[in-house]
RNA sequence: CGGGCCGUGGCGCAGCUUGGUAGCGCGCUUGACUGGGGGUCAAGAGGUCGCGAGUUCGAAUCUCGCCGGCCCGACCA
C-alpha cells in the first residue's frame, strides 16, 4: 500500500469528546470513525487489525477442532420466547416490527439460534460438537462509552459447545480456556483468568478474562501469591475473626439525635465503629421485601444477592416502602425483633455486641448479638471484596483493581437444548438434552484494548501480530530520485517476502511522515533518505523501543523480512 | 433512566454576558523557497453557527421546544 494513496486521515488534536486513550488514538490515527453513540465505521486501518484479530482467533478455534459458521443478524421473536428470553433480556436487545407486523430482534447473542441448528443432531456419538462464527451482535445498551470499548454494534467471536453429559463441557470448556489463554498472548496481552457471575446468561459457572486497565469498568480482586482471581460481583476473602467483648444480656436502646448514617453513628459519642455495627438494607426481592444485613463497614454487592436468591428482579425499597415495612426511617433501620425474611452477610456470623438501627428514628439498639437477637433466615455471602483483604485460598493481600472484559467463556447446562429440544440418544437410547457451554471475545473492544495497553506519548505502539501494516517504508525526499527508487525497490523487496508493507511516499516533510508513523503504530520503520544512500545505508527504527539501527542498502530487505518473520507468532 | 457539560468549515477553539461584517490555529488547494522529528512566505477554497418555532427592523447571540454527543451514576445476556 503506497500512504499517498491509502485513506489513512490522521488528526493532530485529540477530538474533544473522546476520553479514553484507546478513543483518542484511534481517532487520531485514522482508524475509526464516530456514526452516532455507540457506533463506529472502521476506516482501512482498523479493519487490517481487526482482520488480524479474527485471523488470530479463527486459527485458535479451528486449532480445538471447532467449526466456522455464519448465523443471522435478524431473529425471529419465536426462538426467543422458546428460550424465555424474549421477556427476559428487556430495552437492550433492539427490535423492529417487518412489514407484515411480525416481530424481530437484532442478535445480542447466539445461543437461540445456534441451539436451533444443533436440534438436528441425534445421537450422542455426533458429539461433541463446537460451533462458532464471527457475527455483528447489537446491544442497545443504556450508556455506550469509551470509544469502542463499550458500544452498541461490534463483532464477536462466539462459539457453543455441546457434550452428551457434564464431562465433555468440561472438557470443552476447559479446551476454550487454553484457546482464550493462547489468544490473548498472540495479540498481545496477558488476559487475568476470573471467577465471574454467569448474570442473564444461566449456567453454573462462567470465567472472565480480564485485563488490567484504568479505562475499563470492571472491578476485580486478584491475589499474587496463589493466582487466585475474582471479578468482585464474585470474588470472595477469608476475614479475621472478630472477638467481640460478651456485651449485654439484651439489646439497649439509646437515643442517636440526628444520626442517618454509618459514618454520623461512628462519631456519636456512645456510637460504635463501623465493623462493630450492623447495616440493614431493605431490598424488594421479587416484590417482597427482604432486610439485609451487612457489616457497618461493608458494601453490599447488589450481583451477589442477585445470583444467590434466584430473583427475576431486585431493587432498594424506596423511602417510603420502608416506613411502611419498619415503621421507620433508613438510617435508624435495624432486624432485631423484626418479622421480614433476614438475610445476613456471613461476616456477622457470630458477631456480640453489635451496634444497629432500633426502627425508631434517632434511635439505636447496642448491645445486640446476630445470633441471639436477630432471627436470621439465611446466610449468605453479600459483601464487596475490598483491596488489602486476605485471599481465601493463601492468605495473601488482595489487590483489587480496575479491567476491561476481553472474553468471556461459560458452562450453559442444558437451559438451552431443554428449551428448545436439543436432544440426543444416548447411548442407552434415552433422549438427552445436549450440555452446553457459550465462549464469546469481542473483537473490536479487543483491537481497543490493545491500545490501551500498547499506547506512548507519541500513539499507539502495535504488536506485530495484529499491526496494520508490520513496516513502513518512510522516503525521506521523494523528489530525490535516488532516494524515491532506493525506497520503491526495498517496498517491493519486503512485499515479495510476504511482508506487510507501507510506503510512505507523500511528498511531506520528513517530520511529518515519521509523526504519523508514530502515531499509527507501525511497528517497523525503514527510513531511506539522501543521507544514509550517500554511505549505503537505510535506517531501522523499532517502534516499540524507539532504538534504530544502520542497514547496508543491499542487505536490508532481508534482514527485516527475517526479523519480522521470526517476530510472528 | 437520573445528574452535569457541550453542539460554530475536516480537527481544536473564540465570538454569545451587552442582538447588527461569522473569526483564529491546525489541516486542505496553488506557487515559491525548503527538506532526517508536525518548516517559511504568498495567494486561495471551504461554514444551513445541531434542527424547528418565537421575540425583533435585524438572531450564532435572547425565549421555548426538539434532536444529537460526551462525562458521572443506575444498568450491562
Amino acid at each position: 500500500m503506497r500512504w499517498s494513496h491509502a485513506f489513512i486521515p490522521t488528526l493532530r488534536d485529540d477530538p474533544a469528546d473522546a476520553e479514553a486513550i484507546s478513543h483518542k488514538l484511534l481517532l487520531r490515527g485514522g482508524f475509526a470513525r464516530q456514526l452516532m453513540a455507540g457506533v463506529y465505521s472502521l476506516l482501512p486501518l482498523g479493519q487490517r487489525v481487526r482482520l488480524k484479530i479474527i485471523d488470530i482467533v479463527r486459527r485458535e478455534m479451528n486449532e480445538i477442532g471447532a467449526q466456522e459458521f455464519l448465523l443471522p443478524s435478524m431473529h425471529p421473536r419465536e426462538v426467543w420466547e422458546q428460550s424465555g428470553r424474549w421477556n427476559a433480556v428487556g430495552p437492550e436487545m433492539f427490535r423492529f416490527q417487518d412489514r407484515r407486523g411480525a416481530d424481530v430482534a437484532l442478535g445480542m447473542t447466539h445461543e437461540e439460534i445456534f441451539t436451533h441448528v444443533a436440534t438436528e443432531m441425534r445421537s450422542y456419538k455426533q458429539l461433541p460438537q463446537v460451533f462458532y462464527q464471527f457475527q455483528a451482535k447489537f446491544r442497545d445498551e443504556a450508556r455506550p462509552k469509551s470509544g469502542l470499548l463499550r458500544v452498541r454494534e461490534f463483532t464477536m467471536k462466539d462459539s457453543y459447545s455441546f457434550d452428551i453429559d457434564e464431562k465433555g463441557l468440561d472438557a470443552s470448556f476447559d479446551r476454550h480456556f487454553e484457546a482464550y489463554r493462547k489468544i490473548f498472548r498472540r495479540i498481545g496481552f496477558e488476559a487475568i483468568a476470573v471467577e465471574a457471575s454467569s448474570g442473564m446468561m444461566g449456567g453454573n459457572q462462567s470465567i472472565e478474562f480480564m485485563l488490567a486497565s484504568d479505562a475499563g469498568e470492571d472491578w476485580i480482586a486478584s491475589c499474587e501469591g496463589c493466582g487466585y482471581a475474582g471479578n468482585v460481583e464474585k470474588a470472595t476473602s477469608k476475614l479475621p475473626t472478630v472477638e467481640d467483648e460478651p456485651g449485654l444480656a439484651a439489646p439497649e436502646k439509646f437515643p442517636t439525635p440526628g444520626v442517618r448514617t454509618i459514618e454520623d453513628l461512628e462519631n456519636f459519642e456512645g456510637g460504635a465503629p463501623g465493623i462493630n455495627q450492623i447495616k440493614t438494607l431493605v431490598y424488594r426481592v421479587d416484590d417482597k421485601d427482604v432486610l439485609l444485613l451487612l457489616r457497618g463497614c461493608d458494601t453490599l454487592s447488589e450481583q451477589k444477592l442477585l445470583d444467590s436468591v434466584e430473583a427475576e428482579e431486585i431493587r432498594p425499597a424506596t423511602a417510603d416502602e420502608i416506613r411502611a415495612a419498619l415503621g421507620a426511617s433508613p438510617g435508624s433501620l435495624g432486624a432485631v425483633g423484626v418479622d421480614l425474611f433476614v438475610i445476613a452477610d456471613e461476616a456477622l456470623q457470630g458477631r456480640r455486641n453489635m451496634t444497629t438501627g432500633a426502627n425508631e428514628d434517632d434511635h439505636h439498639l447496642r448491645g445486640v448479638d446476630t445470633a441471639r437477637d436477630i432471627d436470621v433466615k439465611a446466610w449468605l455471602d453479600l459483601r464487596e471484596v475490598q483491596d488489602g483483604e486476605p485471599c481465601p485460598m493463601c492468605e495473601k493481600a488482595l489487590a483489587v483493581f480496575k479491567t476491561i472484559e476481553v472474553g468471556h467463556i461459560f458452562k450453559l447446562g442444558t437451559k438451552y437444548s431443554e428449551a428448545m429440544d436439543a436432544k440426543v440418544l444416548d447411548e442407552n437410547g434415552k433422549a438427552r438434552p445436549v450440555v452446553m457451554g457459550s465462549y464469546g471475545i469481542g473483537i473490536e473492544r479487543n483491537l481497543a484494548a490493545i491500545v490501551e495497553a500498547h499506547h506512548d506519548d507519541s500513539g499507539i505502539v502495535w504488536p506485530l501480530n495484529v499491526a496494520p501494516f508490520e513496516v513502513v517504508v518512510t522516503v525521506v525526499k521523494p523528489k530525490d530520485v535516488a532516494c524515491a527508487e532506493a525506497g520503491e525497490r526495498l517496498y517491493d523487496a519486503l512485499q515479495q517476502g510476504g511482508i506487510d508493507v507501507l510506503i510512505d511516499d507523500r511528498d511531506e516533510r520528513p517530520g511529518v511522515k515519521f509523526k504519523d508513523a508514530d502515531l499509527v503504530g507501525i511497528p517497523y520503520r525503514l527510513t531511506v533518505g539522501p543521507k544514509g544512500l550517500a554511505d549505503g545505508v537505510v535506517e531501522l527504527r523499532t517502534r516499540r523501543t524507539g532504538e534504530s539501527r544502520d542497514l547496508a542498502i543491499d542487505r536490508a530487505a532481508e534482514t527485516v523480512i527475517e526479523a519480522v518473520l521470526d517476530e510472528r507468532r
